[in-house]
DNA sequence: TGGTGCCTCAAACGCTAGTTTAAAACGTCT
DNA sequence: AGACGTTTTAAACTAGCGTTTGAGGCACCA
């Protein structure tokens, strides 16, 4: 088994888990039984159970920050001889690159919002600052774009409505499985990603344009 | 000290902490020396420390879905005589009901937020399970009532848009005191619950209507 | 072949958690 | 005053956590 493998096999577990458990809930002895590795693996690779997490963020996170800065300076490119992107498709990239810019199914990408949701519900805000460090830019240059193709909304309740829709994203994709369950009681319809964000596009823009 | 004393110092330390730093994170010994008593004290007068964890939500809950429920039959008194109740109406009073409808002053309202965010990111459903056994009545006569506020949006529609409204609220009601920050570097102004619920309400019905 | 780095392993460490115990203190009623 | 049910107390218990350790294995190069 080389090193590589260990490392990966520990971040697909510590994945899954901290989706499935939460932060605190997982233990490293969960994972590193999940990964068929040794317990001390972690503490190796990685340094420690803080460490580790932020791992597993910054595997998802950065091809697909590198992804959508691709997308949004082509964006900008096109819109550099006149013209604004719209609201919708500015929200439809973001959402087709978060659910496919890994090879994965958007299953990926399911466990992936989970995780957001802990992190930005975790009350001590070492990730917090640590994502915004790291991804800031790129967020503060969808906001950019996003502020012209609203030039009617003012700047601070922009703020705010992206900030809701944000939350809207992550908390319903964060509960999935339990609203699956509903759902599928209430309307006899089972629920995937595409679903989600199909219903969601209409809401979002819905919201920022006030 | 009488017993509903130790209890309440206890429900009051442990709704503080909760919000501050998780359900996970916080002890049974920090909560009974801030609340002044002695550890076993949790143990005897809730059981556990789970029990204790809904004991805090009860406390909350229960006047707030009162009071809502008494003002939702209120509104449909009103309308049995024909017409509808605005969507704008139906938000408002809830909102005003979530931040006044205990003596306390609406920073009470705030760490209850923060507590339903961190009851909904977490993993284990034994909460949300308990809450929607519990509450659920009063959701399904709000959503009743909504429906008839928006009869354009299909009912699977309004389901998945009163959830991602839900989010939007929660989740930036958790975040707060980050965004506070944020706020007030960016736009040099402090943000009050009051405030956040005028910026949340022309989000969230625009969100509705789609 | 012998040595050198990197990695794995079982075991242990120190610590904190939730919970339990049994004695002490308290208040109330006869 | 004394007995009784309730509540508080200090201390201990068990379990699980993240982390560290040192011996061992393994591939690779001299």
């Amino acid at each position: 088994m080389s090193q590589s493998d260990t490392v990966q096999r520990i971040l697909d577990a510590a994945e899954v888990l901290f989706a499935q458990k939460g932060f605190a809930e997982t233990s490293l002895r969960a994972i590193t039984s999940r990964a068929g590795v040794n317990l001390a693996a972690v503490n190796y690779h990685f340094g420690s159970k803080e460490a580790l997490i932020q791992a597993v963020f910054e595997r998802y996170l950065t091809p697909f920050c590198q992804a959508l800065d691709a997308k949004l300076e082509e964006l900008e490119g096109e819109t550099r001889s006149g013209g604004e992107v719209p609201l919708e498709k500015l929200f439809t990239v973001a959402s087709r690159l978060a659910l496919g810019s890994h090879g994965d199914e958007p299953r990926r990408a399911m466990i992936f919002f989970r995780l957001s949701g802990q992190a930005y519900s975790q009350p001590q805000d070492h990730l917090r600052a640590w994502l915004r460090e790291h991804y800031g830019p790129v967020f503060r240059r969808f906001l950019a774009l996003l502020r012209r193709a609203v030039p009617d909304v003012p700047p601070m309740e922009l703020f705010w409505r992206v900030h809701f829709s944000l939350g809207a994203v992550i908390f319903t994709l964060s509960g999935m499985e339990s609203l699956q369950a509903i759902s599928k009681k209430d309307f006899n319809q089972s629920v995937t990603a595409a679903h989600i964000t199909q219903q969601l596009l209409p809401f979002v823009v819905g919201g920022i344009q006030g």
